[in-house]
RNA sequence: CGGGGCGUAGCACAGCUUGGUAGUGCGCCUGGUUUGGGACCAGGAGGUCGUAGGUUCGAAUCCUAUCGCCCCGACCA
């Protein structure tokens, strides 16, 4: 029999990082290309995740006081047209409906009914919703009006990735209108930290929040803000943004109001929103040669108990200890809900099965076998740990401690994070020093190199430009708080002109 | 859309240079042996070799076109 090799993933992160990352969507069962071209079928492992993803940042959303609404699919090419830096953005990646029926011709099904207007799918739906609220708001005692939407977009991407990018793609969007540029750009802020903290405490993801450059801004916004992730190739993914629309949109599409002073004024309005994106930064951020590693406060399922069942004669008594440890562990609650437990009685060899998990990445697997019937113990293996490192606990008081356990794999997770980021995060004081760090020594193929450079910045867009085309290093913010927010005064390391503020270079996604 | 690579069984690949009608491993099914572990033995199912043309007595193999996928770039959540 061959030796199986150390890990689960081939090739390795260090061998070849996007490959390993394709191998991981794959091994853990999350997700695969379909036969429509950039669009993935997200399998139950990785919905199992988004949803556990949509309800607690639904709850965020609710709590700051907002309500969901659904709007249509197709938007009329009519309204991309009237904001101007907004048609130019999604111009070329807008999938377009022009017809509206089909007949048979030769055999083959052939559009017929031609659309006197086409419509196309929502690359995004500033334009849609702004239509609506246009509608609704007409005092400003209708503002603030706070909506989300869950649903899903296209952007008729170039080259895509199962959950990075697709042409397909589910996210939330939040759309508000203010009586205030004070009020909306409140609201930008706000939800901007909703994201930082969901990132932190439920991914267990540490970002970077901050500002957009003018470069990088949605097109339409007047400020939009990121929270940057930096994941284990060392570069930099936007996970997250919240805009400030200005009255850009508003002007456009005629959300007018009559203000406490009896004029008519535009909205001041906001968009913030996430993405599937976060399954892949999530795979990313803290998935291992042995693949997928679930927070647990996200896990689609947090404790999986395999039977050990060696002897028919002692397999009825292993399930029903199982079964008996499943609901004790269902009874206790993980912030706030009951904990997600999964007894894995499908026939199959134990060794299988317990690498499946592995691969799936879900936080605790426990063991029984008849040895612990006797013995009054389980054996518990936590996915941050090595794959053969179990440690054997007392039955009885095994369940009131699952609580504690997850939480410690959650915050080692962060801290892992977040020890990684700091490592490969480096304050840059010279262009030498700048070129060199995000320079790989093997051209050919780029071994993993550079990370976040931490440097003063006083040029302007061209040179920003230059940068990116010759170093494909780009401003991913100017940071606006935590702990790599520091204002503090210096001199461009590009120009020598004078800086305010150190920003974040990175090679990104 | 540019540069590179690749399309052969569910998955990973060999075969192609030197054309003769398809093979290996994993997975799957059946039976047996195993059992704190990604098991072993035996038997079995499964492929018009991406698609369309062409050359040839004969094409997975040679030629042309086309579609798709992957990596790198441009674009982007």
């Amino acid at each position: 029999m061959a030796k199986q090799p150390q890990n689960a993933i081939s090739p390795t992160r260090a061998e070849d990082f996007p490959e390993w990352y394709q191998q991981v969507v794959r091994a853990a069962d999350m997700a695969e290309n379909s036969e429509v071209r950039g669009c993935m079928v997200i399998k139950p492992w990785g919905y199992g995740l988004w949803e556990r993803i949509q309800s607690q940042l639904d709850a965020m959303f609710k709590a700051t006081g907002h309500k969901n609404a659904y709007f249509p699919l197709l938007i009329p090419v009519s309204y991309l047209e009237k904001e101007a830096a907004h048609v130019e953005g999604f111009a070329t990646e807008c999938a377009v409906v022009t017809h509206h029926r089909l007949e048979l011709k030769d055999g083959k099904m052939v559009p017929s009914g031609e659309l006197t207007e086409p419509f196309v799918i929502r690359p995004t739906s500033e334009t849609i919703i702004g239509a609506a609220f246009a509608r609704w708001v007409q005092s400003y005692r209708d503002l603030p009006l706070l909506i989300n939407q869950w649903a899903n977009v296209m952007r008729w991407e170039m080259r895509t990735r199962l959950f990075l990018r697709t042409a397909e793609f589910l996210w939330q969007e939040g759309h508000t209108a203010h009586e205030t540029p004070e009020d909306a750009m409140e609201e930008t802020r706000k939800m901007h930290g909703v994201y930082e903290t969901f990132l932190r405490e439920h991914l267990a993801i540490p970002v970077i929040p901050g500002e957009k450059t003018e470069a990088e801004r949605f097109p339409g916004a007047l400020n939009t803000f990121t929270v940057e992730a930096m994941v284990q190739d060392r570069k930099a993914i936007q996970a997250g943004t919240s805009h400030f629309l200005g009255q850009n949109f508003s002007k456009a599409a005629g959300i007018e109001f009559e203000s406490r002073a009896g004029q008519r004024e535009f909205a001041w309005t906001t968009s913030w929103g996430v993405s599937t994106r976060l399954i892949g930064t999530l795979i990313m951020a803290h998935g291992d040669d042995d693949g997928v590693i679930m927070p647990p406060r996200v896990a689609p399922t947090q404790v999986v108990i395999l039977p050990v069942t060696p002897k028919e004669d002692t397999k009825a008594a292993v399930l029903e200890a199982c079964d008996k440890l499943a609901s004790e562990i269902r009874a206790q609650s993980f912030h706030g809900e009951p904990i997600l437990v999964e007894v894995d009685d499908r026939d199959l060899g134990g060794g299988v099965k317990n690498w499946e998990w592995i691969k799936k990445g879900a936080p605790l697997r426990l063991e029984i076998g008849p040895r612990d019937l006797e013995k009054g113990s389980v054996a518990v293996a936590r996915r941050d740990r090595a794959p053969k490192d179990k440690e054997f606990l007392e039955a009885g008081s095994l369940a009131g401690r699952i609580p504690e356990i997850l939480q410690s794999i959650q915050d080692g997770l962060l801290e892992r994070a977040l020890a990684f980021r700091n490592e490969n995060t480096k304050r840059i004081d010279s262009m030498e020093e700048f070129r060199s760090y995000f320079t790989p020594s093997n051209e050919e193929k780029p071994e993993i190199h550079g990370g976040f450079a931490f440097a003063h910045w006083g040029g302007s867009a061209e040179d920003e430009e230059r940068l990116q085309k010759e170093l494909k290093v780009t401003i991913r913010c100017i940071p606006t708080s935590g702990d790599l927010c520091e204002e503090e005064a210096g001199e461009c390391v590009f120009t020598g002109k004078p800086s305010a503020r150190r920003v974040v270079f990175a090679k990104s996604y």
